[in-house]
DNA sequence: CGCGCTTTTTTCTCAAAACTAACGAACGCT
DNA sequence: AGCGTTCGTTAGTTTTGAGAAAAAAGCGCG
C-alpha cells in the first residue's frame, strides 16, 4: 500500500497507452471504497455498508473479513438493536493504529511537524523556526521523525510523509522550485526525505494542500460537493482546484496558480513578470501595504497580517478599509473564477478570514452582482473549516488521500 | 447503448452514494476502452490491441468476438505479415454503418445540421437560417432529421443528436438558457428534440463542444495530451475545458465562461454585470470595434470579423494594428489562464486564427513574458484543428464520446 | 422459558470476467 | 521440407462479486 504514495510523484507520463482494468482493478476499487465508507460514517455496521456502496452483503463481509485481518479495521463493541428487534449491528471503525501519518507543513518562518493516526487525529505536532539551509533543515527534521517513530512505536505501519511547501513545487520530480516567501530553491525534497526516513513522501503547494483538506475533512459538511475553489490568502495568492473530488495538478503540476491572472492590464508589474495580478490586489501584502499608505510619513513599521486585522476588530477605520479593500478584489477576482471554473463552493483560507463578519458580505455582494451563471448566486463562499494551518492538515491529507481514494480507471 | 446518452443530463445529483463496481462495470469499462482503441488506430489486429490494452489475447478474442457479432466492428480483409513470416494478422475496424450520428450546430445566423457515420466521416450536410422562433425551428429540423434517417436507412441505428449552441446551456435540465447572440430564451432543447425524433439529445454550448472536438481528433497529434484549454473567440469570448481527458462542465454546468474574468477592475461595465471582463477586450466584437474607432466619422458601417481579416491579409494597417491588440489582450488573458491551470496546449478558434501568422507571435510573446511557471513556456498553442465549424465536430464529438469514452468508477 | 419475529452476518454455491497455457494455421526463410 | 515466428483460438483455471439460505442474536409475548 505503501507503494501507491511513491507512484503518485515518480509515476511516468501515460504513454497513451490506456490501460484496461483486470480483477485486481476491481477488487482495489472496491477496497477503497469500502475504506473510504468506514472512514467517513465510523462506526457504520456492514449491513450499511452495503446499503450505501451498493455491494452484496456477502462481498462486504468477505472484503471487511480480510480488513479485520489485517488490522485496518476493528469491530467496535456491539450496536444498538432497532426498536423492532433484531440482530444487534457489529459496528466497524478505522483501526486508528494501523497507520501513523507524518504531515510537515513548512512556511516561510515556521515549520510544524504533527504525527497522525489513521483516524486522523493528531497524536503529536512540533514546531521549528525553517531554517535556511534546506538540506541541513530537511536532514534535521528527518532525525526528528526518526525519533517519533520510535517513540510512538504502537503503530502497526507508518504509511507516509506528506509535505506542504509554500511555493511551486513539481511533484513529479519531488522538488520544490521555488518561493517568493522562502529562499529556497530546486530542492529535492522527496529524495532527501525519502532518503532520511525510509518512508514514502508526498509534496504539494500549501494552497493545494488546504484545498485537499477541505475536500476531505469537509466531506460531512459540503456532502457532495465534487468541485470546489480554495483560495489561499497570505503574502501571496494562491489556489486549489478540486476538480470531481480529486485534487487538479495540472499538465505540469503547476495549476493553481490563479493569483497571476491579471485583473488590471494597466496595472504595476509583477515579481512574475506580467501586469497587474490579482496577487497585487487581494495579497495580505497588498492588503499591509495599503494600510501603510494611509499613514505615509509616520515612520511606523507596517504590521503584520495578525495585527492588522486585530486592528480592525478594534475599530481602526484605516485598518478596516484597507482590509475593505482587499475584500472588494477578492470578490472581483473570485467572480470571474466561478464564472469560469463553477465550483459548488469556493473556501477562503488565510489571516484575513478573521475578520469574516467584514470580509464575506463585501465578497458575497461581488459575487451576485454577476448576472452571468443564473446558478452562481448560489454558490456557496465560506472560509476554510480549520482554525489554524490548514496546510497542515492538507498535508497529512496528501497521505491520507493516497491511501483511501478510489483509483481511476481507464 | 442510447440509454447513456440520455443519463448525461437526467443524471440526479450523486447523494454522496458511492457507487461501487462489479463485473458488469469491468466488462464495460474493458468493452469501451477496446471500442476507443479501434477506432484510434484502425485497422489494428487483435494481437496488438492487446499488446495495447495490457489484455490478455484471449480476453481481446472473446470482446471482439462480441463486437463482431453485433456489428460494432468488422475484419478488414487480410493484414500484411511481417519480414519474419508468420500468421498475417486480421486488422479490425470500426463498422461505420453500425452508429450514425446527428450534429446540429446552432449560430446566431446559419445552422448547420449533418450526419456523420460510426467512423466520424459526414455523410450528409445541410444548412438553414437559424429562425427566431425556436420551437418552430427546432420542429423543423426534426422533421428534417426524420428525413434523413429515411434517406440513409443502411444505418443499423441511430445514436443520438449531439447540438452546439451559442450561449448558455443547462445540460442537466437540457435547456438553453440566454445568449447575448441568439433571441431566444430558456428553450427545452433536449424535450423538443426527442419528441420529434425520438433520438437521444445532448447539448451543450459551442466552446465546450469545440474543446471536446479538439481533444477527440486532435488524438493522434496531441497523443497524450489530458488537459486542454480552447479558446473560441467569436462575437464573445468562451472557453472549453478539457480535464484529465473529459469535458468539464462544472458544479453547475456553467463551467467555461473565462470570458467573464475581468482583466480591467476599472474598466467600462460589461452586460455580464461585472467591469471589464476579458470579453470586452478580445473578442470579435472588441476587434470590430477598435477598427471602427479608427475612422470615425467616415460614416463607413463596421465590417464583419471575416472581412476584417480579409482587410489585414491585404495589408490595411488599421486592421492590423486592431487585430494585433486584440492578440495581444488574449495573449495576456491565456497566459492567466495558463498558470491558473496550467494545460498542455491551448487551443484557439474563431475568424480571428485566419491571421494565425499576425497572432500567434503575439500571444506567444505574451505567454513567454511569464516567469512563474518554468514549463509554461512549453505550453503548446495552437489554432483549431478544424478550418470550419469546430463547434459542429463537437457536437457530433458530444455523441461520439458518449459512446466511445470510458465511464467513470468510483 | 419457548416460540415467532426481525435484523445482521456468515456460509455455500453460482456466474461472470479475465488469465494461463497450449495448440493449430499461415507465412517467410533457409 | 523443416524451422522459427506470429496470430488467433480453445479449453481450463483463477479471481471476484452475486444470490440464497442458514446461522446468530436479540426482542416481545404468551
Amino acid at each position: 500500500m505503501s507503494r501507491s504514495a511513491r507512484q503518485q510523484y515518480s509515476r511516468k507520463p501515460n504513454l497513451a497507452a490506456v490501460r484496461a482494468a483486470g480483477h485486481d482493478m476491481l477488487r482495489l476499487v472496491n477496497r477503497r471504497i469500502l475504506l473510504s465508507i468506514i472512514s467517513d460514517r465510523q462506526p457504520v455496521p456492514r449491513a450499511e455498508i452495503a446499503k450505501i456502496s451498493g455491494l452484496n452483503k456477502a462481498t462486504v463481509s468477505t472484503i471487511t473479513g480480510e480488513m479485520l485481518k489485517d488490522c485496518s479495521i476493528v469491530e467496535d463493541g456491539f450496536g444498538q438493536t432497532t426498536p423492532v428487534g433484531g440482530k444487534p449491528p457489529t459496528p466497524l471503525r478505522l483501526n486508528e493504529l494501523r497507520y501513523g501519518i507524518f504531515g510537515l507543513d513548512i512556511r516561510a518562518d515556521e515549520t510544524v511537524l504533527a504525527l497522525s493516526n489513521f483516524n486522523n487525529r493528531l497524536v503529536a505536532r512540533l514546531s521549528f523556526e525553517t531554517g535556511s539551509d534546506p538540506r541541513a533543515f530537511l536532514t534535521k527534521i528527518g532525525r526528528e521523525i526518526t525519533k517519533l517513530r520510535a517513540k510512538h512505536d504502537n503503530f502497526i505501519e507508518f504509511a507516509g510523509i506528506g509535505v506542504s511547501l509554500p511555493g511551486l513545487v513539481d511533484n513529479h520530480s519531488g522538488k520544490f522550485l521555488f518561493s517568493v516567501v522562502l529562499p529556497w530553491r530546486d530542492v529535492p525534497v522527496v529524495q532527501l526525505l525519502e532518503k532520511a526516513t525510509d518512508l514514502p513522501v508526498i509534496i504539494d503547494n500549501s494552497a493545494r494542500c488546504s484545498a485537499l483538506a477541505e475536500i476531505w475533512h469537509g466531506k460531512a459538511q459540503y456532502a457532495h460537493v465534487r468541485n470546489l475553489l480554495y483560495v489561499g490568502v497570505s503574502t501571496g495568492l494562491a489556489c486549489g482546484v478540486v476538480i470531481d473530488g480529486s485534487l487538479y495538478r495540472g499538465g505540469n503540476n503547476t495549476a493553481g496558480q490563479f493569483g497571476h491572472i491579471p485583473i488590471d492590464v494597466n496595472g504595476p508589474e509583477c515579481r512574475c513578470g506580467q501586469r497587474g495580478c490579482w496577487d497585487l490586489y487581494a495579497s495580505d501584502k497588498a492588503t499591509i501595504a495599503r494600510y501603510q499608505a494611509t499613514r505615509e510619513g509616520s515612520g511606523k513599521r507596517a504590521p503584520t497580517m495578525r495585527k492588522l486585522v486585530e486592528l480592525v476588530e478594534g475599530g481602526d477605520p484605516a485598518a478596516t478599509e484597507a482590509v475593505r479593500e482587499t475584500a472588494r478584489y477578492l470578490g472581483v477576482g473570485i467572480t470571474g473564477l466561478i464564472n469560469g471554473l463553477d465550483p459548488e463552493i469556493v473556501v477562503i483560507g488565510g489571516e484575513i478570514t478573521k475578520a469574516w463578519g467584514l470580509v464575506e458580505p463585501i465578497i458575497s455582494e461581488e459575487t451576485k452582482r454577476s448576472l452571468l451563471a443564473p446558478r452562481a448566486h448560489g454558490v456557496a463562499i465560506r472560509r476554510s473549516a480549520f482554525e489554524v494551518r490548514p496546510s497542515l492538515k492538507g498535508a497529512l491529507a496528501l497521505i491520507l488521500n493516497d491511501l483511501l481514494s478510489v483509483p481511476h480507471v481507464g
